[in-house]
RNA sequence: GGCACGUUGGCCGAGGAGUUAGGCAAAAGUCUGCAAAACUUUUUACACGAGUGCGAGUCUCGUACGUGCCUCCA
């Protein structure tokens, strides 16, 4: 198996540090309202990677955070709930935004219970414990609002600050530099623990004789949740190619600072954007999406998991309704397919080569996260089933090739019911009525079930039924 | 200004030197009790300019354009 590492910008083997196991650190969603489509083709991407882990026999541990403590949750929180204590009421909104990330995880098609999830709050101890740490190996300095850490320490310890993209004082925004009014040695420095402002939340901190009422910076939170719960080094960090820099690059920096190695994640995987319409999303393009927005459009969540698939994830995805309503389509076709294997009626069907399909799927898959060139596989597949239905003699090789697509794609394929036995009565009638030509039955019963959410075709080989999905609007 | 990734037919998108995916949409036709499906057709597209090659969407260089990052961001 192959993945794209940014560290080194190039296509590598996927070799765990240890044993057959990957240990895989995701940077989750700030919890502070609805997640947007955007986050949410990042979430499919690493759920993608853990299906093809799985499928490539690696046993896999994955943990990610939800930020909790920032500048965006503890504005909300006060706005939400103003006059409650800072920290119940940062507590109860991002326990209400984490309980609606999960569940649009769910209908997304992400397996999110072979997840462990972390945050901030739950963790400050182990935060300051890092704090703690840098600063006595003189990593790490306290300013005016809060505790920075120190780049030039980094440096001079013989380290490399920059291991993802190259960065200097060149290249630094002139903006920047005019508007950097704190109390720092260097520019890039950044905040590992910010003082309280106002009745913000804030957490005690002794650090030697200093007290320190304050909370974590955002990359600090990173570092010592992945660390804690993978141990360090890790093997696949992952997130939006917008936390190339600086997130990921400080928390190599924190991670690895006073050690002997300077290996924080073996790899670092980061998906690209998803524009729409060709331009960044933004709330004052009015063009700010999340899935509630999908499905009151009448399309399906998981059709838009399809639309994310459809394009790799190094590769800007463009969303539009109209790409949706394609992806929604196809999708519809492939269930037509699934729906197919509970009615193995033509037995001169020629035999399949499911094996080489799922071979072909797998190292598409493999070829780091393919999942275009798997989808054409699978497209293909399509066309050949459609055409003359599978013979019966292959009903458990087809139930297991759904069951292997499923673990791949996530396109819940391999589940969908059978009908009721009193519907298959009313396609057998049915079936009668137009043996004696009497088309009026017939169409009536047809209707019936259609009513019933049940379409049906005519075929050489007889009538062919399938579930069809909710009117789109 | 620095760094990075892109630019493929009506739309979306793989491919990464010779054979030329796939999906979606539209139109016409074949088939059909109706409906749907399927099939056929709608003259093979790769930003532009140079270069290397017997041969270039495919490699090199340049140009243009797009998108992102450069203190928050998936």
């Amino acid at each position: 198996m192959k993945i794209y590492n940014t560290l080194g910008h190039q296509l590598e083997d996927l070799v765990p540090l240890k044993d057959q196991s990957l240990r895989i650190y995701s940077c989750g969603p700030t919890v502070y309202d609805y997640i947007h489509i955007g986050n949410l083709s990042s979430y499919i991407m690493v759920d993608s990677l853990k299906r093809v882990i799985a499928l490539n026999d690696f046993k896999l541990n994955h943990v990610m955070n939800f930020t909790d403590v920032d500048d965006k949750t503890i504005a909300r929180s006060q706005q939400q709930y103003p006059g409650n204590d800072s920290l119940e009421a940062l507590k109860e909104l991002t326990q209400h935004y984490r309980q609606i990330f999960l569940s649009d995880m769910q209908v997304i098609g992400n397996d999110a219970s072979s997840t462990t999830y972390v945050s901030a709050i739950a963790n400050i101890p182990d935060i300051q414990k890092l704090i703690t740490q840098l600063y006595h190996d003189k990593f790490a300095y306290i300013a005016d609002d809060g505790i920075y850490f120190s780049i030039s320490k980094y440096q001079e310890s013989g380290k490399k600050y920059g291991q993802l993209t190259k960065i200097d004082a060149k290249n630094t925004a002139q903006q920047r530099i005019q508007n950097d009014e704190y109390d720092k040695d260097n520019v890039h420095d950044f905040a590992l623990w910010k003082l309280q402002k106002g009745d913000e939340p804030a957490w005690q901190f002794d650090l030697d004789e200093h007290q320190l009422l304050g909370r974590p910076g955002w990359h600090i939170e990173c570092s010592a949740m992945s660390t804690t719960n993978l141990g360090l080094p890790f093997d696949i960090h992952t997130g939006g190619v917008d936390l190339i820099f600086p997130h990921h690059e400080n928390e190599i920096a924190q991670s690895t600072a006073g050690n002997e190695s300077s290996l924080y994640a073996k790899y670092f995987m980061h998906n690209e954007h998803l524009l729409v319409e060709g331009r960044k999303m933004s709330k004052s393009l009015n063009n700010f999406y999340t899935l509630r927005d999908i499905i009151e459009k009448g399309y399906e969540p998981i059709a838009f998991r399809l639309m994310v698939l459809q394009t790799h994830y190094r590769k800007q995805i463009n969303f539009s309704w109209d790409n949706l309503e394609a992806a929604q389509n196809r999708l519809n076709d492939f269930r037509l397919i699934a729906d197919i294997k509970w009615q193995l009626i033509n037995d001169k069907a020629p035999e399949l080569n499911f094996a080489d399909y799922k071979t072909a799927i797998l190292k598409a898959l493999s070829d780091d996260l393919n999942t275009p060139e798997a989808l054409t596989i699978v497209s293909k597949v399509s066309s050949d089933i459609i055409e003359n239905l599978v013979s019966p003699n292959q009903r458990s090789e087809f139930h297991q090739f759904l069951s292997f697509l499923d673990a791949g794609l996530g396109l819940s394929l391999s589940n969908r019911p059978d009908i009721t036995n009193d519907q298959k009565q009313l396609i057998t009638e049915r079936q009668t009525a137009r043996g004696l030509k009497n088309w009026d039955q017939a169409d009536q019963i047809r209707q019936q079930l259609t009513d019933q959410a049940i379409e049906l075709r005519d075929t050489s080989f007889g009538a062919i039924w399938s579930h069809v999905e909710p009117a789109q609007g």
